[in-house]
DNA sequence: CTGTGACTGGGAGTCCGTG
DNA sequence: GCACGGACTCCCAGTCACA
């Protein structure tokens, strides 16, 4: 399992655990919906600013993330 | 403190720890010479591939170079 | 040994749309 | 609401010469 696949998982729990549309997450963390689209099916590999954008919007630390 | 320079300290810290250079890191992890010199000054904004790269490198979890 | 400016190819990130 | 595509801009990955 690598990061990429990590994030996905995690980005994509997160995000329905607090039962968001991909569409409403993305605009309220300021970040395109279809690259919201691509991250939760790991078929991106993100800069730390990204993450780190995800991580503040959701509260976590980035570990959570990506550990 | 952003992202970029948690990253740097925490980089330059454990290479320090371990008694290496900078040139003697990036030859063992795989990257280059002037990059790690980047990364330690936060002059870089690196993707999630290249940091787990130094996480694999020192053991240590992502969340260790970055939270 | 390290910092820095400059360079190029490829990919990060955005925006349009479709079923 | 989401996956997926094409097209676009800009910045990152990776390297080099030099101080």
């Amino acid at each position: 399992m690598d990061v990429r696949q990590r994030l996905a998982a995690n980005l994509r729990r997160l995000r329905q655990e607090r039962e968001l549309s991909q569409e409403q997450f993305a605009f309220e963390a300021g970040i395109h919906r279809t690259y919201v689209s691509d991250l939760e099916r790991g078929m991106r590999n993100p800069t730390i600013n990204v993450v780190e954008k995800l991580a503040l919007y959701f509260e976590v630390p980035i570990g959570a993330l990506l550990d």
